[in-house]
DNA sequence: TCTGATTTTGCATAGGTATGCAAGAATCAC
DNA sequence: GTGATTCTTGCATACCTATGCAAAATCAGA
């Protein structure tokens, strides 16, 4: 039962050539409905499937798409990662999977033009800009989810992104507006645009109601790194935060357990805590996190659309870059300082 | 910039022959350094990349290991899906995934089989048994990840898993010891192997113990239905359990949350809680969660030193199972009516 | 310098499929 | 029944690389 078996085997069993064969496996191909049945019939009793590389070599499309991650222990990647997959399957792609374990990736985007994928979806935060313009001049369509390109090279790749500038804002304001004094951020990886554009956008609104980020930490994006940052800032007992923004739930579990536990502080009372992603676990009742949702099924969803409109006339088309509006989700791991304030209308309002 | 650039580009700028081209980017084979720097350096002006779909098709070796999985909500597979591919790059291989959403997935491993990949991998515990058999008799060597087969059909694939039947046996034991006398179950998906053994070694130790399974619920491994047998346990107030195992981490998450959050019950002083796998979570101060931790590290080494062993002698060798054991990890979850005993020492005594 | 051993190189082909082209079969209109 | 039209079918070839084989080149030894 070896797995040598050719459409010649079949279009001889099924007495038609192997032409016929390759018809009745090709999509909207000439074949008459005898021959087909002959050609299915015996390709069933042999066990016959097309060989994909063969299939590849000559049509050009490999029905692979290649998803690059570094991380999976952030649900909100395995997550989007499921979606994709389960998108991309319908349309009879694949994905194949590419860990980025070191910085230096250049070794790793060979092996992916190697395959000559049909599409490459990023996302990662660590990848080096340079590689992924790379990946476009070849000619293989890129989409950066949940990442923007280095400034500079914006125009080179699509991306499919949340709208962090506007999901830093809103916290911002809701913890303004929920009486806040002495904010704090922990910030993810300095050099990701998901962090970047979130505390940007979180500072300028802050500035822009007279207020400030109270205390700093970095987390990473890692937790561990998240709960030492909370123990740096938390720690001493006077001038101590009233609330902090962390740059993922990720972390900000971490940073809610390191208070909580650890330093004995409780959550909202004596701190408040805001995340983003939403993540599943952000809305169990253990941690009831405040947070901006990312539009993962929207973002999915956009980064299909994109490779598919590539992938239906490959002529080179211009890179898109979609953003997709958040929503912030109020829990009660913020304390309401002031009376309720309907959110986002006292913007010029002095904290 | 396109793509299409195969060897015979590079021989001629190279003045060398398609083979000597062929040659430098052969592992091994024979060329003298004066053309392989000329190749080098030809390959490198003009972005050549081997096409590695021309390559399997001539090697018959396609250095792809087709993933299968069913869900990626539950961090345990994330995370070995990120080790497992950690792994396979090393040796040069990559990983081909394929999410299985409905239950019928036969359509599916017709597209993995057309990859012509070098071994499967099927750490979904919703896969039909028959299914992998037939994978199996295309001469693919397929290794069965945290899974068994169906009863008949255990020798035709490998297995790679943690010890679940001793799992089951050590919570057991550790309840009983620590004086529980009305102890639920809150079992996974029934027709899972790792549920069954989870199980099976969990009631034969009450049994052995004079004692048993005092109530019962099904979670299906899905955080929402594990909430809800909890409240059904757990929602009147008289007689209920006084310790509760659940089948997964995952599912024991939701579960201390309902008991705490809903039912106003508390962990451990009113309800122990067990879990199994050992997630990062577990660890986390929010539950400290008694659980058996999977032996993921070892497990993902042994599956794919099994590929490794099927992939360098391709002849038929014998399908090999695997268990590892795993350990109890001892936290907060559970409390001790007892003075503390050694545990597993008092194995013949009556609760 | 010559001989034999060894390494390097090029030629030619195989691997399995899709597809343009022309010929053959079937259908249709009359 | 005939000619025009559309559908099917088979032939031949291209896709790109790896590799057996034999020729060529290089090397070692005297």
């Amino acid at each position: 039962m070896k797995t040598g078996i050719t459409s010649f085997h079949v279009a001889r069993v099924a007495q038609v050539s192997q032409s016929a064969v390759s018809r009745t496996f090709t999509p909207g191909a000439s074949v008459s409905e005898g021959t087909r049945r002959k050609v299915m019939e015996a390709a069933r009793m042999l066990g016959y499937r097309p060989n994909a590389h063969a299939r590849s070599l000559i049509t050009k499309r490999s029905r692979i798409i290649g998803v690059v991650l570094s991380y999976l222990d952030n649900l909100f990647y395995p997550i989007a990662l499921q979606r994709l997959a389960e998108h991309l399957q319908r349309d009879g792609y694949h994905v194949l999977l590419f860990i980025n374990e070191n910085p230096n990736a250049d070794n790793l985007v060979n092996q992916l033009l190697g395959y000559h994928v049909d599409g490459i979806v990023i996302a990662s935060a660590t990848l080096s800009s340079g590689l992924a313009r790379q990946c476009a001049e070849s000619g293989i369509p890129v989409v950066l989810f949940n990442r923007v390109m280095a400034r500079g090279s914006e125009g080179s790749v699509s991306s499919v992104r949340g709208d962090n500038l506007q999901g830093g804002r809103d916290v911002a304001n809701f913890l303004l507006d929920c009486g806040h004094q002495r904010i704090a951020y922990i910030a993810g990886s300095q050099e990701s645009s998901t962090n970047l554009d979130r505390e940007r956008g979180f500072r300028e609104t802050l500035a822009s109601r007279g207020s400030r980020v109270w205390a700093f930490g970095v987390g990473n994006y890692a937790p561990a790194e998240a709960a030492a940052a909370a123990r740096a800032l938390f720690g001493k007992a006077d001038d101590r935060p009233d609330a902090v923004f962390v740059a993922s739930d990720h972390m900000a579990f971490a940073v809610m357990d390191t208070l909580r536990f650890e330093l004995g502080l409780r959550v909202p009372d004596d701190v408040s805590v805001v995340g983003f992603d939403d993540v599943p676990q952000a809305s169990w009742p253990s941690y009831a996190l405040t947070t901006v949702a990312q539009p993962l099924d929207r973002m999915v969803a956009e980064t299909v659309n994109l490779l598919r409109s590539y992938l239906r006339d490959n002529s080179l088309q211009p890179a898109q870059t979609v953003v997709l509006p958040g929503e912030l989700k109020i829990r009660s791991s913020v304390q309401r300082k002031l009376a309720p304030i309907p959110v986002r209308l006292g913007k010029r309002r002095n904290a």
